[in-house]
DNA sequence: TTTTCCGTATTATTATATAATAAAATTGGG
DNA sequence: CCCAATTTTATTATATAATAATACGGAAAA
């Protein structure tokens, strides 16, 4: 009823293969039948439908001992097909690997998707935790230099919407949870051409972020490093890095919006 | 009747909305409706209400002005679930980041999935083609240096078989083509520990790559550094970046055999 | 051993996806 | 600039194909 005419349209066990398929994060790596079940909101005959089926065609790994799920090596296949299919990412990739030999830091790409920002492009070049040397990763774009760069170029409207409603979780003790405290952090980013963070996500790790944006002004990527505070400050970062990055984001049109 | 009685364990509707899923790659960037129809080899109703499904629920971006899809950014959000779920990669990414600092040369870690090898991590320090940076890549294991490096873990049956059935696609005018000569470098790669390549996947690039092995003796992955024939003649390659490989190889060990 | 939990297999039932077709919109050629 | 051709979107009746409930078997825990 109240989804109206498209439902025929729409493939229910589609959605709940990909409900199974999506589950998978960070925390949980292999799951059984019925805690897969319940993670994906399904009762457990349908689980063992779509997760046999998904089985079959290679998408989950299954145990032969425990009878457990696990991604498999399709899931890197799709990525593969994501990264050709974007035009950024494709611009930036030589830019970014010059970048990280130059600074001799880690450098990443990120886009905006919705509140959050997701890592398509890593160059790691020192060790960090796992989480900040893999693509894919995603995290709330109002407590990430490339989310404050990026929100940045928005209009004041749409700025403070984000500020309010966009989600914040903690990840070290010192991420900013005043969101008045992101919002001038936002202001600052606007005045300066990029973003900052520190500490917020990583302790002693200082973020730095220049914007891409498109034709008409709107925000499509960031280019950014992250750099250990306990070698650097602040101010040598502002001075030393941000200049390079701005330099690269502005080296990269493209040619659609998207 | 063939396939006999997990019949009713399949869900078809599920299969075919991954066939488009996957239908995306390197060359098929972005496609309408019935391209799209045709390159998953669904009819155009099929197609129609499967991309409706995906679009709605985030997989697939629809360019709103010439209505062709394209992977969205969830595609990568599955690799990173992939990334945290693979043992290997969480052990072997610290020591790869280690490993390309100390080379300074581009180091890769590829695993075996049938009979080709699939990048899982990348360290891109120099410039080369797309293909040779992302992560999720994939390649006919016979003509490249990580899949010979495991192949040459097989015992001699498994050995011959992978020779003499496996595909191989030409890539450079170098690729060997000549399956006794692919047989010729896989005996040398069991004998030194390491497989090699030349020229067979870039022009003027040296792959080399040693083998990870699980308890059982079984090749669970490779790790490999490609190098330019330009700046490194292959002796010196042998002698000064194989003995790294190798190391770090042997210094990776995984509880599961997976 | 007994009990509990989890994964697997088997049904009848019907909801759900299907395929064919029609309408609308977009593109390209002359 | 208009018409023809192609592609996308929307609409149906129909039966296929997915569903949910339940029963079975095996492994682990008590």
């Amino acid at each position: 009823m109240s989804k109206g005419k498209q439902d025929t349209l729409f493939v229910g066990s589609l959605e709940k293969g990909m409900r199974i398929l999506g589950v998978f994060d960070e925390r949980r790596i292999e799951m059984g039948l019925t805690e897969l079940a319940e993670a994906a909101g399904l009762d457990k005959s349908a689980a063992q439908r779509l997760t046999n089926t998904l089985h079959k065609i290679g998408y989950l790994n299954k145990d032969p001992e425990t009878r457990r799920y696990s991604p498999s090596l399709k899931y890197l296949e799709l990525a593969n097909a994501y990264l050709w299919s974007d035009r950024f990412v494709q611009l930036a990739m030589p830019k970014m690997i010059e970048l990280g030999r130059k600074l001799g830091e880690r450098v990443n790409a990120a886009r905006l998707d919705g509140s959050e920002i997701v890592y398509v492009i890593r160059i790691p070049t020192q060790l960090t935790s796992f989480g900040a040397m893999v693509v894919g990763r995603r995290l709330p774009a109002l407590t990430t230099s490339s989310g404050r760069a990026m929100i940045a170029c928005f209009d004041a409207d749409a700025r403070k919407r984000a500020v309010e409603t966009w989600p914040i979780v903690q990840a070290t003790p010192r991420t900013t949870l005043d969101r008045s405290k992101v919002a001038a952090a936002i202001e600052q980013a606007a005045r300066d051409g990029y973003g900052l963070t520190e500490s917020e996500n990583i302790m002693n790790e200082i973020g730095i972020a220049a914007p891409i944006v498109s034709g008409d002004g709107r925000p499509v990527a960031a280019v950014q490093c992250s750099i250990s505070a306990l070698r650097w400050d602040i101010a040598r970062v502002r001075n030393e890095i941000a200049p390079h990055l701005i330099e690269v984001a502005n080296s990269i049109h493209l040619p659609k919006p998207r």
